[in-house]
DNA sequence: GATAATTATTTGAAGCCTAAAGCAACATCC
DNA sequence: GGATGTTGCTTTAGGCTTCAAATAATTATC
């Protein structure tokens, strides 16, 4: 809802927020879009989820392993569900698990050979994919959205945490 | 990995692709950072889900109400999905559905009064949300914003539509 | 060294999601 | 008007996800 001011100059009312909320569900739409693709690629190519898919990008990052709560944290989900996706991916051999000498309440999880390997290429691949999906975007427009997008994680993010206090 | 020319001007060598996996990270990041801000207060405030709030949501758009297929299509989530979850609004007692007249294999679903009254009451807090989490953009950097990720809309539609044909 | 608090992980219940198979009702075509 | 095909929806099997409760092992405290 627009209102014209007496200069006749298009002027919003104070609690107008349809431009926030459109592009909201811009980035929504555009993210999804992009991942949904991603996790259809993944799946014809290679027969793997997007779950799986980032967990093992980040044992591929620590070749000494990580324990579970490592994952949770880095991958930013609930323990439980790292529980699961190890245990999934330990059935299929591309995970070891193993109790930690040190204190037996901790699995270390590393990727095996057989799943560096394969992960290595389907890493490769995924990275092509970005570059052509990003394609029509020139290295300005690449450079603009990254900026624009860390001042948007920063407003975000100081919502958040002004939620939790 | 950047090397110099003979102009000492930093030039990429042609398969890096290092800037477009960095800005689809940083993009998910950001989604997927708001997305959960935004579900963990529609649970807290209303005690909904963010997929029944988008359901209400396009219910609220067509007061004559909608197939389930329309629903399944508008959403762009799968048949079986919607089932389940018209099931548990109707449940909930936010939705009404009913078998048309006309074809008796078509579910028609609406808001029911009380629905349509809570879906307003969260929408209203919903946009307030998006604008306070967008809060340090100014209205160039939204409009920024938008213009970007429409071209990114329209580069990743490219890529699927190719990889379909 | 026993008790209490903390930490790491697992389990269980519930919801969301998909793909594929199945069922029922409608439409077409002869 | 009956066989064939199509459409709308549900069901099933499986995976991902969370939260909360339970277990087990370690650390801190006294």
């Amino acid at each position: 809802m627009t209102i014209l001011d007496s200069e006749t100059k298009a002027v919003e009312t104070p609690d107008d927020h349809g431009d926030e909320l459109r592009l909201w569900l811009r980035l929504l739409t555009c993210t999804t879009m992009i991942e949904s693709e991603i996790r259809s690629r993944l799946r014809e190519r290679f027969e793997v989820t997007l779950p799986r898919f980032d967990l093992m990008a980040q044992l591929d990052k620590t070749p000494d392993g990580m324990t579970l709560s490592d994952v949770s944290k880095r991958m930013m989900v609930s323990n439980g569900n790292v529980t699961g996706l190890v245990e999934r991916l330990v059935e299929s051999g591309h995970v070891d698990r193993r109790t930690s000498s040190t204190d037996r309440r901790v699995q270390v999880i590393r990727l095996t050979r057989q799943g560096r390997a394969e992960f290595r290429k389907m890493a490769a691949e995924h990275e092509r994919w970005i570059a052509e999906i990003f394609g029509d975007l020139g290295s300005k427009d690449v450079a603009d959205l990254m900026k624009l997008l860390a001042k948007t994680k920063a407003s975000a993010k100081k919502a958040v945490t002004a939620r939790m206090a």
